[in-house]
DNA sequence: AGGTAACCATACCGGTCTGTATACTCGCAG
DNA sequence: CTGCGAGTATACAGACCGGTATGGTTACCT
């Protein structure tokens, strides 16, 4: 998908428009006030970019890359059987320091309602990414029916991630976690 | 909420505007557009609904009255041992027949960033509602730990709803209730 | 020396956005 | 019969939208 030229203006682009897009959404943030938050011009902008909707799914990719390192990183850590509940932990992580506003994959979501948007074909596979990574992990641990639990804790991923933003519980994580260590208990052999 | 003057005109923009709303997004969607389908016009929309930020809280705060008014009705007709699987049932012919789109709250969490609008101050006591309704029902059942066990469905529940819209992943609602009857059993004195 | 690529500055295009203004018709209640 | 409230029709304001056009300035590479 990087047909893109990667110039360091394109850098400095892609970080403001990042931060604003999330912030603000999507539809809330014009191309001319991204454009001027990044020192520079609109002409740049549509020279790197081509489109607002490209400048988007460079956005959605980006961030989903950053995260995906961020969770490698942090589960490399942690001893194999404490691996999935440390996903948990780093979501939480996460969400403290750089996704108060929930997650932008599922933000992205609700605002792009056409179908070739560019920036749609990618939703799907960054959660289904996470669902395999649970796979794995479970397999790895030797529970029963891989498949299921990897579906139900990305079920409560998801719940947690969009409960913490929108209704702002503070006792989410912690139902999250019990959750999440009953699912296990009950797929060990 | 309700200083609005509910004329049979007002009653047939809120519909309209409503499914304009759900299956397009908030912001991707004029007052134009929506007094055009209404068969009325503008004007009459302002006089009714003053703004349209105020049409939107009008459309969430109508969309969330009926998917209560379904719930309840649907528990209704199920023995109380039965009911918390049933919110699932529940959801799930709802999202078949009327939510293809994922939840409108969350939906609406992400394109409305301004505290102060109208329609902010309404999300997180429509989640809420369901977090009471489960701790009603597991008190209810003799349950452990009422409010944990509404806490966890919960989560599954907004998991379920939005993986559905994003991921469309068959697995989706199977899993869901494999998660819930876990989670029941694991809370049984 | 000449070419090329990155970038800046600015103006413009047609369209759409929320919201307002004006002036009219109709039906109904006092 | 008169006055009011609901609705129609239409035009307009002022801002903003994504995207393009023109032209100029650096800096580096051969």
């Amino acid at each position: 998908m990087d047909d893109i030229h990667w110039t360091p203006t394109a850098e400095r682009i892609l970080l403001v428009a990042s931060e604003l897009f999330y912030a603000r959404g999507i539809r809330a943030v014009g191309v001319d006030t991204i454009a001027e938050a990044a020192q520079t011009t609109k002409k740049t902008l549509y020279d790197r970019f081509g489109s607002k909707d490209r400048l988007v799914a460079a956005y959605l990719e980006r961030r989903e890359e950053r995260w995906q390192a961020f969770l490698l990183d942090y589960l490399e850590r942690r001893p194999v059987d404490d691996r999935i509940l440390a996903v948990f932990d780093a979501m939480y992580e996460w969400r403290e320091r750089d996704a108060r506003r929930g997650c932008s994959v599922i933000n992205a979501g609700a605002e792009i309602t056409n179908p070739n948007h560019p920036a749609r074909r990618l939703l799907a596979p960054q959660k289904l990414w996470l669902r395999d990574l649970f796979v794995e992990l479970a397999e790895r641990m030797g529970l029963r029916d891989p498949r299921l639990l990897a579906d139900q804790l990305l079920l409560i991923h998801e719940g947690a991630l969009v409960s913490s933003s929108v209704i702002e519980l503070d006792t989410t994580m912690d139902a999250a976690r019990a959750a999440v260590r009953t699912l296990i208990a009950a797929h060990r052999r």
